[in-house]
DNA sequence: TTGTTTGATTGATTTAGCCTATTGAAAATG
DNA sequence: CATTTTCAATAGGCTAAATCAATCAAACAA
């Protein structure tokens, strides 16, 4: 039974079979006959097939729903179980936004020291990505903003004030100031992330109620890629203050505050909203909380 | 998986392999044997036994917790989807304190022409049978004190105020009165529940606290025996004023308010704390929260 | 048309689940 | 203390379920 709705999810993530059936590490005939037979002993149809995958039936949520529950207590009972016997093991599995990736060390590092026989998993995700990965089970906790878009059924610590840094180098274009406004922003090229990020969209926002069109000259999802071209003094960019600080500022790699306004949203841990949390949860979530304090400007 | 579960929760119900596996519709060896392979995906000794059943490991104990879970969220699942199919079906297993049974009758007939497939098992527990069985996914539901032992894990819906009467018959010493104190009452020859129910508790408490000593002279668990010999005009009993008029007063047979103190304890409805429910539990707590006005004094 | 992708189907093989019957050990009983 | 009873584990055998490799059919794309 589990197992079988733990073929659901796989199908929900993937949208195909085949794929799905491999994530579980079946062939796929197996996978159709789990659905079938899920199918069967509830009496409804869960999936809308062509030829091809196309859709759940509102039924078939509806137990995509439950599924989540049920597999994510049955995997937290065994890790539950499991730290019993041998203390905190397993892997943490950790998707964080690009703008949130270099402060990830700042929790694993004094967490491996407190448990050492924990692994981690990093991933790189936007936070869409992350909210949706949480839902499906595809990973333990997140690291994405707290007080933008909708979460869903999370629990959540906050971890730090994100503050945007016009980052560039003495000698470009404001790079002499100790402050600069949004318009101002606009109107230097900049290096941004991709727009399917949150960041990019905050700082568009921020740019376009300037009234100005901004200009970003290059766009990537990779924030080394971003820092990595500022640093060669011909670029700027903007990133948040932390992430600046992380990376490593120089004489004349600067990191300028922007005002007008002086905008600041909250970057935190989320984690599935489960009671009991599993043990690698719990540890994290308590790791956090200490962390936090120290974060706050 | 679930039904290797479902085979640990009987056994916790049982304590007896063989009774937990009849209980389970399966032999004993094929309940030991599932036991067992619990026990080695896990990696941990689950059961204490000897030559029998002895008792739960701490980390037999931890399985249970997320047994309760998993095997009550997979039930929920397969009632949900059912009711999504065929509306609200399927049977709603209630256990009642004896006091209370008498007003079951006032929940479940409304609820009957709301939804008339649904089936009803309505059982007379005592109030910690109730609770334990609730944990034990054995009742859906359970109408019980909601404000004397500790409750545990469960969500409840207040119903009516207990109040107590002295149920005895004009003629019969005290049969005049209006109303008739505590103190009083412990010199009258009663007839109460036995002393494992939590009314006799609470009217033992009451009648110690005026220092005389109590004298019942029939002890039943069953409220029809008690009024039953009331109705006779011989005998007295102590019994909520709910139930006294449910089961009906006569111009011989009358329930005199008790005061000094005119102590109060509430009744309700008590199920298991599981987000969402299950659509029979909820459309049982809608019930009960229509019923609730009517019932308050 | 032809090749590709995708999920269902088929048939063989392995595995898991369950039962009956039995055993061995501990409790209960006389 | 001997005997009986109770209880859970074990053995052996059967059946149903699960899984896989291979194949098929439908829908698309080129």
């Amino acid at each position: 039974m589990i197992d079988k709705l733990d073929f659901l999810l796989a199908l929900a993530r993937e949208c195909h079979f085949g794929r799905a059936a491999d994530a579980c590490g079946v062939t796929q005939p197996t996978l159709s006959a789990g659905i079938k037979q899920l199918e069967e002993t509830l009496g409804v149809l869960l999936v809308n097939r062509g030829s091809r995958f196309r859709s759940f039936t509102p039924e078939g949520e509806r137990v995509l729903d439950w599924a989540r529950r049920i597999v994510g207590d049955a995997r937290a009972l065994r890790e539950d179980i499991n730290a019993l016997r041998h203390g905190l093991t397993g892997r943490l599995r950790i998707a964080a936004i690009p703008t949130a990736l270099a402060m990830v060390a700042s929790l694993t590092t004094p967490f491996r020291a407190r448990h050492p026989n924990v692994q981690f998993t990093i991933l790189s995700r936007t936070s869409i990505e992350v909210l949706a990965e949480l839902d499906n089970l595809e990973i333990d906790a997140g690291i994405t903003y707290l007080d933008n878009e909708p979460l869903g059924r999370v629990n959540t610590v906050p971890l730090y004030p994100e503050r945007y840094r016009l980052l560039t180098s003495t000698g470009a274009p404001l790079g002499e100031r100790t402050s600069v406004t949004w318009a101002e922003v606009a109107q230097v090229p900049l290096c941004l992330l991709t727009p399917d990020m949150q960041n990019r969209r905050i700082i568009n926002r921020l740019l376009n109620r300037t009234g100005a069109e901004s200009r970003p000259m290059l766009e990537s999802d990779s924030m080394i890629v971003l820092f990595s071209h500022v640093r060669t003094g011909k670029w700027a960019s903007v990133m948040p203050a932390k992430l600046a600080e992380t990376l490593g500022l120089t004489q004349t790699l600067r990191a300028i505050p922007i005002v007008e306004p002086d905008e600041v949203h909250t970057i935190g841990l989320v984690i599935p909203q489960r009671e009991p949390m599993t043990p690698l949860t719990a540890a994290l979530v308590a790791e956090a909380q200490r962390l936090a304090p120290a974060l706050s400007d």
